[in-house]
DNA sequence: CGGTTGTTTGAACTGATTCAATCTGTGTGG
DNA sequence: CCACACAGATTGAATCAGTTCAAACAACCG
């Protein structure tokens, strides 16, 4: 039995800054960034924090929590593809924005308008390069979860997602464990499955040993073999 | 019975540039860009044109014909994720490439060395705008396909993909025919199936009266009917 | 003409869904 | 502190969409 999470992630730990300048970016450059207008959110778990549609065209970084963009197809059934840890960020859209986005857990966001940050972009090729640098991990990301989807069975794809959030949320697979955010039926609609047949992956999963769950912590009593049932190879995360 | 296309693509109409203006960018940065050294090449549909990890840092401009990028899981199972047009791109990656490249048709490319590309950007905000604005559109397709493989049944996800090829072969569905560049396997690789299912699931949309085939080419006498069973809405595509 | 690539069809099988019921932990209000 | 409501996890049985395997067929190419 696991149930939801309502402490930030990693809050505690590095401040925004801090987790920009780790991903790279130079400190003059996080610093002007940061230093723009804006203003900070809070993003709770109970509702959309956005809808579809909505054309608020801005900034949005993540202090705190964790985000994730989401579809749905034409029966109503949910596609998150794509998922925003503390230190990333939703980029502005021009047109009305086709996802919606959501909290897993209750998420602190700062919130730039769109025309102050490409302002500074436009006369900072640091910044602007960096831009460019976590949108192709992104489109890499995205990549990876079509393979996931289109290819890999269920049990590899739930497998799979582990790894990736393991190695995003940077723990040491090897010898801590995984504070699991989600609800089986949130790793459902990441990976295109049922929440019932997530469940009996889990049980799988750790009938194998390559899984021990307690609580909502995940161990990895064998990262090896789970890596290679998922096929899960990092370097696309870079 | 339909074979391979060698001829390219759209080549007899507009040029590079045009396509770019047509997208959208200034036509002195597009000047600019393709006024950079280059070389141009033709990739044939035969063999890759990139393998994975080939660490090529280079900006590839799609002149005519079709590229795709793909990965592959750990059995070997091809998954295509991107499809690149004429007038579109392949941005340099700083890493090692995770994915290959393969032409669907023969494909004429001019090749731009990723240094002076990214200095060019540096210093013409307009062109760096556009590259954010097409690499946020392609990051939105990515988004559709993994709602395409994720949540949508076989026959949904084939007519998609056709919906797809129609607005981004700009087409006009209810009077032109499509000319369909690929295999059926191909398609399997697009939309996470198996070649045998994605001739069943033509056979049943011609069925169903949803397409009609003639040789390479898919007529749509009714593109209301077949965009609803897909739950195809253009605005991804802007 | 023979080789190759792509398409089509059938039959058997199976992984995953669907539907439905039950169980378990958490929080709430009296 | 207990009773209750609720969200999430778990399990079983029936069903089915899509795969797998295998074979035949069609079109193109050299």
């Amino acid at each position: 039995m696991t149930t939801r999470i309502t402490l930030p992630l990693r809050s505690g730990g590095l401040s925004l800054r801090d987790m920009l300048v780790q991903d790279g970016l130079d400190e003059e450059s996080a610093d002007l960034l940061l230093d723009l207008p804006n203003r900070v959110m809070t993003a709770d778990q109970r509702r959309p924090f956005r809808e579809f549609g909505s054309s608020r065209d801005e900034l949005i970084l993540v202090r705190s929590g964790l985000l994730t963009k989401y579809k749905t197809d034409g029966q109503g059934r949910r596609q998150i593809v794509a998922l925003r840890f503390p230190g990333e960020a939703i980029l502005p859209r021009e047109t009305e924005s086709e996802y919606g986005i959501h909290a897993i857990t209750e998420s602190e966001l700062q919130i730039v308008d769109s025309h102050d940050f490409e302002e500074v972009l436009d006369h900072n090729p640091a910044l602007s390069r960096h831009v460019r640098r976590i949108t192709l991990r992104h489109m890499a990301i995205a990549y990876e979860w079509l393979v996931n989807t289109g290819r890999r069975d269920t049990t590899a794809r739930v497998a799979h997602l582990l790894c990736e959030m393991a190695v995003r949320m940077r723990i040491d697979p090897e010898h801590e464990a995984l504070l699991n955010p989600f609800t089986q039926l949130q790793i459902a609609d990441i990976t295109g499955q049922t929440s019932v047949n997530v469940n009996r992956v889990f049980s799988a999963l750790e009938r194998e040993a390559l899984i021990k769950r307690d609580g909502r912590h995940i161990h990895f009593p064998n990262w090896m073999d789970l890596r290679r049932l998922a096929s899960f190879q990092a370097d696309y995360l870079n």
